[in-house]
DNA sequence: CGATGACTTGACTGCTGTCAACGTGCGTGG
DNA sequence: CCACGCACGTTGACAGCAGTCAAGTCATCG
């Protein structure tokens, strides 16, 4: 009977892919737990169909039933104010987890929309919460990717509340630089799947702001740029700037 | 506010309130526990002797070891950067966890200081940990605080991303008032222990910017000022202020 | 090949920060 | 009790950073 391990028999089974086995779980949910513990794990977890560009996982006001793991490709949340207006509150990439906001509530106080076709695993959180009361790494674990969930936040507040434009978009790519190099990618060249206005909107900055400091930035000999690709050319420069002196007067 | 410098030495004794006994216990951590639960999490919680007014209840960079509830007072949280310079994060009342973005790292990455004569309960967090593992109730309200700090600080980065000084002052008024109102504090008169600097660095203002605002939310007629003292007489108007009616013009 | 959306660049405006002076309340010490 | 110092707050003048409006360029796709 059990021959069927090797031999897949339909493509969608190739959509299972144990946490094991998984690239991204020194990132996710797996870290600090046993082979035992993962299985319970893996038992619970739903790898879904990839989702394309410009679809949602979830609109705003939807109920809460479910966290996601990104396992490729990204997204982006926002909120939208009642005018219309959209506010983005942050990108996702893989090894992230989304909608931790949506415990308190039951219901999602943001939407989220892929960037580009990306793929997730779906955690049903009554599982999940009751899973973490019997598996102490699990429990921990959770809990620690919420803390730094809070405290990327509060970074986050920091560049909003006193960063000129420019530490703004530096600090911005410096952290997309991390981000990539914790998954392996490269840490000086890469894509942006997000448009100037969706860098800016997060940011707080007209998206005309955003153009023209990637030009100025390219000028001075930083980045170089060429519609969505970046390649970091001047790492510490950028990071010195992202890091916030204030010229000095003061 | 600051009734400061009562110095009840026989009250000493009284700081001992069990969490059944707490005003506070439908904001904080007991809520939805039962008796035997509630029990079990007393026995943890050290009720510490009340830290004055800009004491530090940690730094940054301290280790942590346990997360703070505000039982009275006020307390602010903010980040310096190399200059020197602070960045306040978020301002803390009773019934509010402290500390809960320390778990990733194992670090405090803000510094908390009290704004006025303030008492805490200290929890430490690896028996809280363990603790959860066993009571269901403890482990979905603790989580369910984690999540709600989340979207809170998502809200934050919407103000500081899009509003406009007037509206970012409005916001934290309502702010403000909902809190004290959850709390069961007038809504509408209060007093506030931060500095109009503190607000101002808060809301990625100019102290100057605040104070301003100030004289013209009276002059209009949405609020009386006097000093720290607060009255909001037009709560409408000011929540729609708040609620960030961008002109039309859009 | 034209349409569409994304991006760039320029000109101008205005909100808000900076600098500066002054007012106000409070605690300390004579 | 009063004088003083100091921190905090208010108000004004000015300037600059970044937003808005607008025109134009570029890439992609049907």
């Amino acid at each position: 009977m059990s021959q069927a391990r090797q031999t897949n028999i339909i493509n969608l089974r190739a959509i299972r892919v144990a946490c094991q086995e998984c690239s991204l779980n020194t990132l996710c949910l797996p870290l600090g737990m046993d082979q035992a513990e993962l299985n319970r794990l893996d038992d619970i977890i739903e790898r879904k169909s990839p989702v394309n560009r410009g679809d949602h996982l979830f609109q705003i006001g939807d109920d809460f039933h479910a966290v996601y793991a990104v396992r490729s490709g990204s997204l982006k949340s926002y909120a939208t104010t009642e005018n219309g207006h959209e506010q983005i509150i942050g990108f996702h990439f893989p090894g992230e987890l989304i909608g931790l906001d949506a415990i308190a509530e039951g219901v999602h106080p943001l939407a989220t929309r892929a960037l580009e076709t990306t793929s997730v695993c779906a955690i049903p959180y009554d599982q999940l919460d009751s899973l973490s009361g019997e598996l102490p790494g699990l429990r921990s674990q959770l809990l620690r990717l919420m803390s730094r969930e809070i405290s990327h936040d509060e970074q986050n507040m920091i560049i909003l509340g006193q960063k000129s434009a420019d530490e703004r978009l530096a600090t911005f790519l410096i952290g997309l630089s991390n981000r990539f190099a914790l998954r392996g990618f490269s840490s000086t060249e890469f894509n942006l799947s997000m448009s100037r206005g969706d860098i800016g909107n997060y940011l707080g900055l007209a998206l005309e702001t955003v153009s023209r400091l990637f030009t100025r930035f390219q000028q001075d000999g930083l980045i170089r740029v060429e519609r969505k690709f970046i390649e970091i050319l001047e790492y510490d420069q950028l990071y010195a700037l992202a890091g916030g002196e204030h010229s000095d007067h003061s």
